[in-house]
DNA sequence: ACCATGACGTTTC
DNA sequence: CGAAACGCCATGG
């Protein structure tokens, strides 16, 4: 059993913080957490995501190349994708179309948040 | 205690 | 420019 970090506490935030339409990236959570250099340990968190009520938004969270990389880890392969449609945001082949434009960074809406 | 794996990212060849 | 290797940290066998 993982233990209950802050570290998944904070991910499980940033990623609830995720504006619809907008995606964010594991480096950038990691980066934000200040363990840029651990982004397996966010994407790790993420699997542990399963056991948070509600959901997280997974969805919404890519690598770094805006592919939907976590998609087998939904319960039905489509969902991820068809989430982000939903959203607005353009997927093909689980890969984000403009994902540089629906990338949304913590560190610089939360910390310069007006 | 060691090796292998992973929803990643950066650097090197 | 594209592919491979390395680094990071934690978990499981």
């Amino acid at each position: 059993m993982p233990k209950n970090n802050e570290f998944f506490d904070e991910v499980y935030q940033v990623v609830r913080l995720v504006p619809k339409g907008r995606v964010t990236t594991y480096g950038a959570i990691g980066k934000f957490l200040g363990s840029a250099k651990s982004a397996r340990m966010v994407g790790w968190a993420m699997n542990n995501s399963h056991h948070q009520l509600p959901p997280l938004p997974a969805h919404r969270v890519v690598n770094r190349t805006g592919v939907l990389t976590g998609m087998h880890h939904f319960s039905n392969n489509n969902s991820m994708a068809e989430l982000l449609k939903k959203e607005g945001i353009e997927v093909i082949e689980n890969q984000i179309v403009n994902f540089k434009k629906y990338f949304w960074d913590p560190s610089e809406n939360l910390g310069l948040q007006p």
